[in-house]
DNA sequence: AACTATTTATAAGA
DNA sequence: TTCTTATAAATAGTT
């Protein structure tokens, strides 16, 4: 239909091509609508030019159109995504309304949001929290205690350093007395660099009384804990 | 372009409008692959007919045509599927992740699952729970209180109908009592249809005086009553 | 489904 | 681009 007749393959050039193009994508879209009245059908037409342009046609939706090619079709590109969407759509409703109860019982164990519930609730109410009152009292007391039998056991070791260095600290001072009654009577006597260091060594632990005293704050009881089981004298908060 | 010029609108032989649309689909599917290869450009043609069958054509792929399609529009058709999906999904993971935290929480405060919290967090708990019975205690003395004080009320009203109905009854047993003697006296005479349904009425009144004792169940008080606000006999547990 | 008179589309040119 | 026009192609009505 034309002056000439022309073979269907590819125009080169380009100017050419064009002009077909404009010329024919008229007469295409033309023809596609007359078909979609004349005919009563649902069609849609979509051409990109070589340019990459855009030109659509549809006497309906493009969406219902390419919806019911789906449909048609395999079915396996828009559905399953918009069926996914539903499905997790859903599990949110479902999380939601689980969350809402769950926040309106959590409130009402806190004691609060009351109003609607009559004694019977509340008297429930009341004995969960108490049931759970004792478990939690008795996990704490449990805890406690652990940490007190703890605290005993390491308490006990640490006063049992507490008399050996005590004792060690008394065998030291009374040699250290002996040391220095030598010394006054044998003054000026074999003195060895080995007797200069003992004689520093005195003044040293002297030195160090107090401190030992005050760190293991205690010593008074000593003698009369030697034997049996060692009682602390402090007590957890 | 035929035998005669037709306008465009819908065929409403049913015959001719299946025999046009078969004869234009195929011209109109020939144009669109003319169209495709003279023209360089990428086509999709969908058509469903009236009777709902799909006739499509594309040059290339519907899959690559609809995609470009979307990202040429307003990328809104699949896009949207998908990040709705996504979307929601991860609403769920965060919904999940409340769920589980106050599951968690709610469960501690039910006294359950208390392994992993220190002494400090189990006191925490206890005084929330404390200051929860607090509040649900106040709530249900205050439900209780409220329905001692409508039951009283109500109580008080029963019994003062109470008393009204036992003090009609001790008129009529009264006057009744007088018509009996009256009777006795003046047997036969003036005897009335009136004088029958008296005596009647009395053998009824009669029998109901044990049904009526147990129904007002304290008519002792009664005397004492008259006067002053009447305190109920019963107490609510 | 084929025929064909006629309309319509469009290739080439302006 | 748009218009013109000769001609190819499409198709309405018919068989």
């Amino acid at each position: 239909m034309g002056r000439g007749k022309i073979v269907i393959e590819r125009i080169e050039n380009t100017t050419s091509r064009q002009v077909t193009f404009s010329k024919r994508r008229t007469g295409l879209f033309k023809k596609a609508r007359e078909l979609a009245i004349l005919c009563d059908a649902e069609v849609g037409l979509i051409v990109f030019s070589s340019t990459g342009r855009l030109y659509d046609f549809t006497n309906t939706s493009m969406k219902s159109v390419i919806e019911r090619y789906h449909e048609a079709k395999d079915h396996h590109v828009i559905m399953s995504a918009t069926a996914e969407a539903k499905l997790w759509q859903r599990e949110v409703g479902i999380l939601r309304q689980q969350l809402h109860n769950l926040q309106e019982h959590h409130l009402q164990l806190m004691g609060q949001q009351l109003s609607g519930l009559d004694v019977k609730d509340l008297q429930n109410l009341e004995n969960t929290l108490e049931m759970s009152l004792r478990n939690i009292r008795l996990k704490k007391d449990q805890l406690m205690t652990d940490q007190i039998q703890e605290l005993n056991t390491k308490g006990s070791l640490i006063h049992k350093e507490n008399i050996e260095l005590y004792n060690k600290f008394n065998r030291i001072h009374q040699e250290n007395t002996k040391l220095k009654k030598k010394v006054v009577y044998g003054q000026g006597v074999n003195e060895h660099p080995t007797d200069t260091a003992v004689k520093h060594r005195i003044v040293n632990l002297e030195d160090e009384d107090v401190a030992v005293n005050l760190e293991l704050s205690q010593p008074q009881n000593v003698e009369s804990e030697k034997s049996g089981t060692p009682s602390l004298g402090f007590q957890l908060q």
